[in-house]
This record gives structure tokens, C-alpha cells and sequence, in this order.
DNA sequence: TCATCATATCATTGATTTATGATATGATGA
DNA sequence: TCATCATATCATAAATCAATGATATGATGA
């Protein structure tokens, strides 16, 4: 059985993979991968709206994955550790072993199209 | 702008994110870590109810995250891959150094207490 | 100071996900 | 075959999250 302080830790460490589970959140880490950027060039290079964009980076700042910081009327955004882009590199050299898997894991996840209801 | 393969593999990384992205489902993983289990046994190991652990379970496995072995009546099951560990490794290490900017990220997550209503 | 620009915040709505309890399946030994 | 055990599946209710549009903040240059 988990005990309380174990019970934290991987809440934690849960919230710290939420953080890269959603595909706008990981669009802009993976843009701050090579570079630090702007707020409006995160818009840009997701092609997401600028209130999510903002909120995502709140989040994002908030659980230390990224570090901002402001100058004249620009913020700048950068990965905040190495660790953060090694994370999702290590997540991509697996994905390319069990893409098709995650691919179907549609236990959770089926998204407009569960059944074209052509074949039930 | 990403383009619509990108978007495609990030979706696909994010969902692979995702699966270690839920307390109960990394509490599973984490009692993999070092040995194969069966169903019972993570059962116990993370005191989860039956149907949540077994839902969870086919969940990760869809996802290749885990591999299913059957013996009998009991259902074994493993990491299907070092770097799943290696994942949670990596995610402790950086959690290490900004565990309190994680949980402080209430931005999406507040759970129960969201002010004691005491200090407003 | 004013208009404008870059960014942040907020409430709301819709979508997705999680836990639960009930039940089904399929293996085992009596 | 029957009762039981281990696991899986399913529907549903509750919780959580993400996107949006509107608006606020705060910096800049005219």
C-alpha cells in the first residue's frame, strides 16, 4: 500500500506529466526547445489563440517548466532545465517504438470520429 | 505554423505523456518499476479499486506502455520498455529541483481546498 | 496624456476523463 | 458441472480540463 508521502509524490510527479500531456502545452515546449521565444511568437509558431497561448505559459511557469522573462513590453519564454527538453526527447525515441500503440490507445481518447457508424 | 504532421506527432507524444500524466496510472507504473505484477498485486500495491486498476491497466497496455502476460486465472504484467522507466527517472530528477513550482501549479488544478476562505 | 501594442486574467461553456458499482468472462479445482 | 476466483467490461455520475471571447494591465512612443 501507498503511504501518504508516497501518495504526494506521485501526484506530483503526474502533474508534472500533465504538464507535457496536452498537445498545446507540448507545441510550445517543443517550440522552446531550439530557442527562447516571445509570447506573440509562440502564437505564431502553435497557430493558437493568444488567451490560451498565455494561460498555457501561466501553467507552464507555474510548474517551473519554463522561465519567463520581460523586457520593454515583450515577455521572453525559455525552457527553464535541460532536463525539460531531454524529457521530451526521451518520450520521442520511445513513441518511435510504440507509436501505433499510443496511436490506438482510444480507451480515453477517441476524438470526433469514434464510429463512422457505417460499420456497426 | 506546424504543419499537419507535426501536429499529428505531437498529439501522439502528448497522449504518451498523458499516460504518465494521472496519479493512478503512474502509481501503477512506479509499482512495475522493479518487478512484474499481476492484477492483484498492483491492486494491493496501489489501493485502487478493481475495476479502476483493470481499466487503467488496458489503458497502458493499449498505449504499449505495459505488456499483458496470461498464467492461469492472473494476468502478469510488466514495463514493456526501459525507457518507461527511464521516463519516470528523469521526471523525479527534475522534480527534484521544482517540486514546489509543480505544486504550486494550481492554475488547472486546485483539488479539494481551494481556499480555506479564512484569509479572502 | 492618449492610442496602441503585448501580454495576462477571468468567466463560461463544452469536452474529456476518472472513479464507481454492477456485471460479464473465463480459468480452476472440487 | 458448479462454485469460486481473477480479471475485464460497461454505463453512469462526478470531476477536471481546455478553448473562447471579453476585458484588464502595463509598457511604449507620439
Amino acid at each position: 500500500m501507498l503511504i501518504a508521502s508516497d501518495q504526494l509524490e506521485v501526484s506530483l510527479k503526474a502533474k508534472l506529466f500533465r504538464g507535457f500531456g496536452d498537445p498545446s502545452r507540448l507545441s510550445i515546449l517543443e517550440a522552446l526547445r531550439d530557442r527562447s521565444l516571445t509570447v506573440s511568437q509562440i502564437v505564431e509558431a502553435t497557430g493558437l489563440a493568444q488567451s490560451n497561448v498565455s494561460n498555457h505559459l501561466g501553467c507552464l511557469k507555474d510548474c517551473g517548466l519554463v522561465m519567463a522573462e520581460q523586457t520593454g513590453r515583450y515577455v521572453t519564454y525559455r525552457l527553464s532545465d535541460d532536463r525539460v527538453a531531454d524529457l521530451i526527447a526521451l518520450a520521442e525515441s520511445l513513441l518511435g517504438d510504440i507509436a501505433r500503440g499510443v496511436y490506438e490507445c482510444t480507451r480515453y481518447n477517441l476524438p470526433k470520429d469514434q464510429e463512422t457508424s457505417s460499420d456497426a
